[in-house]
DNA sequence: CTTGTTTATGCATTGACGGGTATATACGTG
DNA sequence: CACGTATATACCCGTCAATGCATAAACAAG
C-alpha cells in the first residue's frame, strides 16, 4: 500500500476521511455511522494511520481518530498542473455567470454535476503583479 | 473500473495523464517516452478513455490522445472540504514567508517541502464515560 | 478474578487488476 | 495484392487487496 492515491481509491476509506473531516470519532462511532463491520473499520483505519492520514489518541479502551491536516496535500499538489486545463473553462463559465446572473443562481441549461465553482481558498494575491 | 479515484490510483495512468497534460501524443510517443510496452499503453488509454479522462482523434493509423479538461475536477471537488484543514497551516507559512521575503511580488517556487509544525495532540485522559 | 466493552489482529477466500504474449484490425505504400 | 506500421484486443496468469469470521488484547467495573 504505497501511494497516497491507492489509499483514497477505497470508497470506505474516503467515507471515513469524510467523517473525520468534520470531527474526530471513535471506532465504534465510525462503525455505527458508516454501517460497516468493526474489523473492516479497524483495518482501514490502520491503513490510513500508517499512511499518515489519521492519528489516534487513547481514551481508555477507545481510540479517538482524527484527521491529519497535511495528508491530502500531496494529491492537491499533483492536481496542480492540471488545474489550468479547466481553469480557463471555469473562468469563461464564471464570466458568463457573472454577466447573465447578477442576482441569483438558477441557470437554464449548463449544469452537469453538483460541483459549484469551488474557489481556491481565498488565495491572496489572486493574479496581479505578473 | 468505477470511480475516478481508482483510475488515478495506477502509477502508469498518472504518468500518461502527466504526459498528456503538456500536449497531446500518439500511442507510440507515449510508449517511447514512458518506456512501457504498447499493449499496456493501449489498455490504460482505454480505461482513461472510457472514464472520460482522455479523448482520441484519428490521424491515419495513429490515434492522437489528448486530455479532457474537466475530468479531474471531481477529485478537486472532493478535496475541497479538506482544504480548510491545512489552509491555516499554509496561511501561517505564507505569512512567515511574506515577512522573511519582503519586496518580492511573487514567491519563487512557493512550497515544495511541506513540513508544517506537527500538531501534537494534548494527551488528555478523559474518563467519566457511560 | 470474572465479565463486558472496545479495538486490533490473524487467518482463509475471493475477485479484480495489471503485465505479458500473441494476434487481430486498420491504414498507408509500393 | 503484399507488406510494414500503428493500435487495439483476447487470453492466461500472478499478485494483491478487501472481506468475513474468529479470536486476541487492552481496559473498566463489579
Amino acid at each position: 500500500m504505497a501511494s497516497v492515491f491507492e489509499i483514497i481509491a477505497e470508497p470506505n476509506r474516503r467515507a471515513i476521511l469524510g467523517l473525520l473531516a468534520s470531527s474526530h470519532q471513535s471506532v465504534g462511532e465510525i462503525e455505527r455511522r458508516l454501517r460497516m463491520p468493526q474489523p473492516t473499520v479497524s483495518k482501514h483505519l490502520r491503513v490510513l494511520r500508517e499512511a499518515g492520514f489519521v492519528e489516534s489518541t487513547v481514551d481508555a479502551q477507545r481510540r479517538l481518530y482524527s484527521l491529519r491536516a497535511d495528508s491530502l496535500q500531496e494529491i492537491d499538489a499533483w492536481l496542480a498542473p492540471f488545474r489550468r486545463l479547466w481553469s480557463k473553462h471555469l473562468d469563461a463559465l464564471e464570466r458568463h455567470l457573472d454577466l447573465s446572473d447578477p442576482g441569483h443562481p438558477g441557470h437554464p441549461g449548463a449544469r452537469r454535476d453538483p460541483s459549484p465553482p469551488s474557489h481556491q481558498p481565498s488565495r491572496r494575491k489572486t493574479r496581479r503583479t505578473k
